[in-house]
DNA sequence: AACTCGTGGTA
DNA sequence: TTACCAAGAGT
């Protein structure tokens, strides 16, 4: 794409960019960092209202950096890759250590949970930086532009695109494309400013950029939750800190294993993580295990800061509870 | 460099 | 139902 395309492309973004709450005049250091880490990976659409209810409770990096850990791991439960939260803290209260965010991309990425994309998108967007952020988005439209099927040099070879002293508007117009029209499945080529640009296009296959991922076979393991009721209450511990769900509430179990377990659950909840399948086997107990944990009231469950997995166990044990017959 | 690390939407 | 994949980072 030349100057004219990346022109073409910001008019184009100018008119039709999206209206999202982290997207403020000027720009906010902290909701700009606070939204790109709850971005990685996971979608506008799942991202918008868990970015209100944070900058609702916590309006600034100060307010974050003083809340409690299982307060702000509660607030991140259900969004998934749970080391962003602990790295989010971490980082909350590095900057608040120092007084503020740093403001070059290079200071930036020694931030714990800012990596490449991160740090220079931060720089980008909220200091006017000319960082260059490339991600997922700008990669698939490189790959199409450029009829290059690696999704890396495709990114490596758009970093020419950006224009000086507008690097942070551009990598939002690219994302913006890439999310509303050069999409991953049909594309809207039609509605494209800058096919004209385009080798894909061109050649009538969209589509066929980039090479899609090489897929990997999803092993299946096997877990136990003790299900413990106490009145109206269950019984819930703190996993581990680190590896995987590390930090978050948790009904409580032995580690997951290969091999199925031979016990007699009143649920079996399903649940598929990225790199494998569990099956999670929610077996009644009569007494808290040893160890740390506390008594949760089961009409606050959504509140219980519960990760999906542990959430929807929960909820298959109490259906069981009430229609035993349906069970598993 | 390959692997770990969640979840929900879409087709 | 299965498969893909999204504003990646850490190890």
């Amino acid at each position: 794409m030349d100057a004219t395309a990346a022109s073409l492309l910001l008019d184009h973004h100018a008119r039709n960019a999206r209206d999202l709450p982290w997207r403020t005049s000027p720009r906010d250091p902290y909701r700009t960092w606070l939204s790109e880490v709850m971005l990685q990976q996971t979608t506008v659409a799942t991202v918008t209202p868990r970015f209100l209810r944070f900058v609702e409770r916590w309006p600034t990096v100060e307010a974050l950096a003083g809340a409690a850990d299982e307060e702000i791991l509660g607030e991140w439960a259900g969004l998934g890759y749970y080391a962003r939260a602990r790295n989010l803290i971490a980082c909350a209260r590095e900057v608040a250590l120092r007084g503020s965010f740093p403001r070059s991309e290079a200071e930036l990425r020694k931030l714990p949970g800012l990596g490449a994309y991160t740090a220079a998108a931060v720089a980008a967007i909220a200091f006017g930086e000319d960082a260059v952020a490339i991600d997922t988005n700008v990669e698939r439209v490189a790959a199409r532009v450029f009829g290059i099927a690696d999704r890396q040099a495709a990114g490596e070879a758009a970093r020419g695109w950006f224009p000086e002293g507008r690097h942070g508007d551009f990598a939002e117009a690219l994302m913006d494309l890439g999310s509303a029209i050069c999409r991953p499945k049909a594309p809207n080529c039609a509605a494209c400013p800058i096919s004209s640009a385009c080798t894909a296009f061109a050649l009538g296959t969209p589509e066929a950029f980039p090479a899609p991922k090489v897929k990997k076979e999803r092993p299946h393991r096997f877990g136990i939750a003790w299900w413990i009721r106490r009145g109206g209450d269950v019984w819930l511990v703190r996993r581990p800190a680190k590896g995987l769900l590390g930090g978050m509430a948790a009904l409580p179990g032995p580690e997951w294993s290969d091999q199925r377990p031979t016990v007699n659950p009143v649920a079996i909840h399903r649940h598929g993580f990225t790199h494998f399948t569990l099956d999670l086997m929610v077996v009644p107990a009569a007494e808290p295990p040893e160890g740390e944990g506390w008594w949760q009231d089961l009409s606050h469950l959504g509140s219980a800061g519960l990760p999906t997995l542990y959430r929807r166990a929960a909820q298959a044990a109490l259906a069981a509870e009430r229609e035993p017959r349906l069970a598993a």
